[in-house]
DNA sequence: TATAAAATGTTATAATAAGTTAGATTTGTG
DNA sequence: CACAAATCTAACTTATTATAACATTTTATA
């Protein structure tokens, strides 16, 4: 059945443009890396595919449903995987997740294990990411879309999202800075994180260090209102220590 | 006797698509698995299937219950296309729109124009397709995602709904019948379609003829509560005639 | 019922795929 | 530039699947 499997591996290629290794040892997570680099040699040799180190690029339509959108992606990607791969951990079987609308939290998704669990969005595409596994429960709030960031945001999608407990909340932030907390563009986006802050028992900022030191129009939250705080790297002495004080576990 | 379980044998690899020889142990566990083997051999040489390791794959015509979606996506595409640039005259600037989920409103969000109207839907692969236009505002409801079909469904979809207005919706059906109506297979997607059918000002019906005389388990709505159906091509007298008296233009 | 022919089962062996490990190569970082 | 970390490659081992040869059972028919 491996030509079954190859199949597979070459529409998801296809479909993505660009993938991960990574990523596609969490989506066929019934077979062995080696068994993902022996396919991928094979798609090359096919002409398929270009393999590129820690991943592939798919060669033919160029990106034909790919959104603008993912071309921002590839900005600091490694440091979004980095952050994506701690952040993983904290999701669990039977637990209720909420993602926020994101690349970093794309990545996120990209890299969540095929269990049961239930997931909440407020992007349609990050609910597409996670609908190609078979086991999770994807829900999302309505809402009118923000192309800029594909984000759904709005009174329905506040109806929503009134509704539903979360355990755990994976938020991402447009700037951060000690004066002005966590900031995003859209007022309409900062009552859903607000919203989201309220409801969740653990929140989990994603944020990685390009964002410090930048402040936009919306103050959502401050150190005090999150759990965790997942960085790719360390962060300056003093954000550490506002951290440390607010209670915030930085990882 | 060999070539009853052989009939069977090729309708149930017709009706999967792929299958696995371990599946097929399990199914036909009356007889050994070198008489599968042989089975697959004898099929393979009747140019009915193609063997491969671990398994064997259909040629020909997917008969599936519920095919896959990624499968139903090729199936009829023409027809879906044809269907679609009839459909989207009907769409005008200004106007709001609803575009039902499925592979043939999927082909219609391909073609729309840039222009500014309203889309609303209940499928977050037709937001996405939409969204990469500049001008239409996009908004869908939320609720949790059926993967065989990507739609959203559930009392939150429904909440959402309750409060848009809409102009035009273009709705899609699983199966129809003249005793039947249009049925789909899920009573929280029938739901959401026969509240649209009461929201919208018109209501058009695109249906390619793979639907006709077939019926699933739920009604959402008869001739009587649409304005207009889009088929590929002519529809049997009949099923014209019935439209007719039931004052639906037929395209 | 006896017998030949066909179908199926059994077993052994070959072919292929996948897993494992160690070592080579590349990349990022101080 | 040198070092550490990550990634890739290649060789080898194990597991799975396919094939072939032969034995047994079933079926059809005189």
């Amino acid at each position: 059945m491996n030509s079954v499997r190859r199949e597979r591996l070459k529409k998801y290629i296809a479909e993505k443009g660009i993938v991960s290794l990574k990523e596609l040892t969490t989506i066929f997570s019934d077979v062995s890396l080696m068994t993902i680099h022996r396919d991928l040699d094979f798609l090359e040799e096919d002409g398929k595919i270009i393999r590129m180190r820690g991943g592939a690029r798919y060669i033919g339509e160029i990106s034909a449903h790919e959104p603008s959108f993912e071309i921002r992606e590839v900005e600091n990607r490694k440091a979004k995987e980095q952050i994506a791969e701690k952040a993983v951990r904290f999701i669990h079987s039977g637990s209720s997740v909420f993602f926020d609308a994101g690349t970093t939290t794309m990545a996120l998704a990209r890299l969540i294990p095929d269990d049961s669990f239930s997931v909440i969005t407020s992007a349609p595409n990050i609910a597409l990411e996670v609908a190609r596994r078979t086991n999770p429960t994807v829900s999302m709030c309505g809402g009118t879309l923000n192309r800029s960031n594909m984000t759904l945001s709005g009174t329905s999608a506040m109806e929503m999202l009134e509704k539903v407990n979360i355990d755990v909340a994976f938020l991402v932030c447009t700037g951060f800075s000690l004066e002005g907390g966590f900031t995003c563009g859209k007022e309409s986006e900062a009552d859903v994180k607000n919203l989201i802050i309220k409801k969740a028992r653990t929140v989990i900022m994603l944020m990685d260090r390009s964002k410090l030191n930048k402040m936009l129009p919306f103050t959502f939250c401050g150190l005090k209102d999150i759990n965790y705080m997942i960085c790719e790297g360390e962060l300056p002495p003093k954000v550490a220590e506002a951290a440390a004080k607010a209670g915030v576990q930085l990882l």
